[in-house]
RNA sequence: GGGCUCUUAGCUCAGCUGGAUAGAGCACCUCCCUUCUAAGGAGGCGGUCGCAGGUUCGAAUCCUGCAGGGCUCACCA
């Protein structure tokens, strides 16, 4: 039982005893710095059931747990707030219990439990990854490792938008203007070739709107009419219709972009554990239509496009087919939320990591789903984050105003290379080492800078300002993980504590900031928020260093409070490490 | 216009289910390297928690209205 529970229970008994009153629940909350004590009862909501003074009742429980509990030494009131001050010999315990622990905080998976299915990235294929895809990935990767640590299984996946007009226009300007180009013969990373036909044909459109203007169209008509998009049209009805030439294209162009963003994958450090295709799903979702028509759940309308009226639970009317019978986006997800059902019979709940954009189709999605009568369909969460802007404004690929992520990573190993440099700290490094450091620095900038913030908050990038490497800043914590490193080195971890000691203010305070780390886990779970991770390891490391700087570690007076010092920071560095691996960012041995 | 969402220090952000005098970092100012990595620490300056009401012992937090920003209201995905 841990001490808010023993607390608890002691207080409820205190107030039986003395007031014969059955209390349901204790408040409690850490007391603030400028008062004596550990942990405060809150008061006054015992007020609604005992009549007196605050103060009074505070003091009568306060002395029953001073005699009744071994753990509280002392306890003061300031008006409703009752202080309670615990012994030394609790966090002793406790740290002694958890110290050779390297998964403290970690819930192994319950094989009752039923597994989650997170998806992220899911990226169109037609274009390389951009800073929206790294917030993106970046958000799904650790909410996945977080659910994992709050003892839940996971499948990561993402649904690859392979299929549609928008991949035909790149294939078309290649077949146009590419002259065989690969990869290989351009020297380029596969999407971004497959990327800048993109532009190419975007360009090429936009002359031949301007011809066709020129003849008298008007500018509707010529959008509508350019050839070229009527080609990219006529080659995606080809495409469905199997044309050989058309899908081996597809195919050779598509295997480019893959192998393109498993590169930025890789650097990133995400991985898939499944993956879908929308060119094998798109069809999926049209037979469920007819089981939902049949249970009264979608009706047909005169043209014979599906509809499911949603205005009695305050939404609108959504298509979920076409009038000539074809599936909407609508349809698709349907459908693949079910075949996942279907593939992972042990998954019972998804996580879609997709931007707030699309709020509204999830709202709806989920609630068609409910409707249709699927018992984990309570069980979907669409992780919404808000966009990523610049400060130029708002990303927009036609503009050339996007941030590549390709680019982004190797900006910050610059960067990160930059002021170590200046810092001169690397002595004895080769030039491999050093590399691989400015790449993690530079990393663990960036990921932590974007997962600080609350998700759905939308976050302003500035590439040359954003990323600080101090302060509440994810190299800041590297860099405490790296002295940390730095002192065990010097240490031996074998020393024993053989006698008695005294815990000094800034131990303790370190000690109850380690205790706080498993439910930050579970609520950083239950809230889907890596936020809350990264807000915690900087509060913790923050502790750290004002222990480091006014308590002098391998210095000790003993040998056991030497001992017990460097046992508390490697717990700590053992923290961070694990804190930092729910966020994906690695930490260094030495910076 | 309807729906959803955001607004906290000059800037970037915390603030868990309502609790004590609203917290960090950056920037600005003062100190601290003969000590384990100064990418650090100690302190100072800086706030009408967008505005106005309401709920109650108590509101940045809950409710309502208003203002401003964003997203969304396709037989696109």
């Amino acid at each position: 039982m841990n001490l808010q529970d023993t607390l608890s229970h002691y207080v409820k008994q205190a107030v039986k005893a003395t007031f014969n009153i059955e209390l349901e629940s204790v408040e409690f909350q850490a007391t603030r710095k400028e008062f004596a004590g550990d942990i405060t009862v809150v008061v006054f909501p015992m007020l609604r059931f005992i009549k007196g003074n605050p103060v009074q009742i505070g003091e009568t429980i306060g002395e029953f747990l001073v005699n009744e509990v071994e753990d509280v030494k002392a306890f003061n009131v300031v008006k409703g707030f009752l202080n309670i001050e615990i012994n030394d010999s609790y966090y002793l315990n406790f740290f002694e219990g958890i110290k050779a622990d390297e998964t403290f905080g970690f819930v192994s998976p319950n094989p009752e439990e039923k597994a989650i299915m997170v998806e992220y990235s899911s990226p169109n294929t037609n274009k390389p990854l951009h800073l929206g895809h790294v917030r993106n990935n970046l958000l799904g990767y650790s909410v996945a490792e977080i659910l994992k640590a709050s003892g839940k299984k996971v499948y990561k996946t993402q649904i690859i938008n392979d299929r549609g007009i928008h991949i035909c226009k790149s294939m078309l300007a290649w077949k146009r203007f590419g002259n065989e180009e690969t990869p290989e013969s351009t020297n380029l990373k596969g999407d971004k070739l497959v990327g800048n036909y993109y532009v190419k044909f975007d360009q090429e459109y936009k002359k031949e709107i301007e011809a066709l203007v020129a003849e008298g169209q008007t500018v509707e008509d010529a959008k509508k009419n350019a050839p070229i998009l009527l080609e990219a049209q006529d080659m995606l009805l080809k495409w469905e219709a199997g044309d050989a030439e058309v899908v081996a294209l597809w195919e050779k162009m598509n295997a480019w972009v893959y192998k393109g963003f498993n590169e930025t994958y890789k650097n990133l450090g995400v991985d898939f554990d499944t993956l879908y295709y929308e060119s094998k799903t798109y069809l999926l979702g049209k037979e469920f239509v007819e089981q939902g028509l049949k249970s009264g759940v979608f009706q047909k309308e005169e043209d014979g496009s599906v509809w499911c009226d949603l205005t009695e639970d305050g939404l609108d009317k959504k298509i979920v087919l076409r009038a000539d019978g074809t599936a909407v986006y609508m349809t698709q997800d349907i459908g693949t939320a079910i075949q996942r059902i279907k593939d992972f019979p042990d998954v019972g709940g998804m996580v879609y990591t997709v931007g707030n954009e699309q709020d509204y189709h999830f709202q709806v999605l989920f609630l068609i789903l409910k409707k249709l009568g699927f018992e984990w369909a309570k069980n979907l969460y669409h992780l919404s984050y808000g966009m990523v802007d610049l400060p130029s404004g708002k990303m927009k690929s036609r503009e050339g105003t996007v941030v590549d992520a390709d680019d982004l990573i190797d900006d910050m190993a610059n960067t990160a290379e930059e002021i170590s440099e200046e810092l001169g700290k690397l002595d004895g490094y080769s030039n491999e080492e050093k590399k691989e450091l400015y790449k993690t620095i530079g990393l663990g900038a960036l990921k932590y800078y974007i997962l600080k913030v609350d998700p759905k908050k939308r976050i302003l990038f500035d590439p040359k300002e954003s990323i600080d490497f101090q302060g509440n800043t994810g190299p800041f914590i590297q860099y405490t993980y790296a002295r940390i490193q730095s002192i065990l080195r010097k240490a031996d971890l074998n020393a024993q504590v053989t006698e008695t000691i005294t815990l000094q203010p800034k131990e303790k305070e370190l000690i109850k900031q380690i205790q706080l780390f498993p439910e930050v886990v579970q609520n950083a779970a239950e809230n889907h928020s890596p936020a809350l991770i990264a807000n915690y390891t900087y509060e913790l490391v923050k502790e750290f260093n004002s222990f480091y700087q006014n308590v002098s570690i391998l210095g000790a007076d003993n040998e056991s409070e030497k001992a017990f010092r460097v046992q508390l920071s490697n717990t700590v560095a053992n923290t961070i490490k694990n804190s930092f691996g729910l966020l994906g960012i690695h930490v260094p041995e030495r910076m």
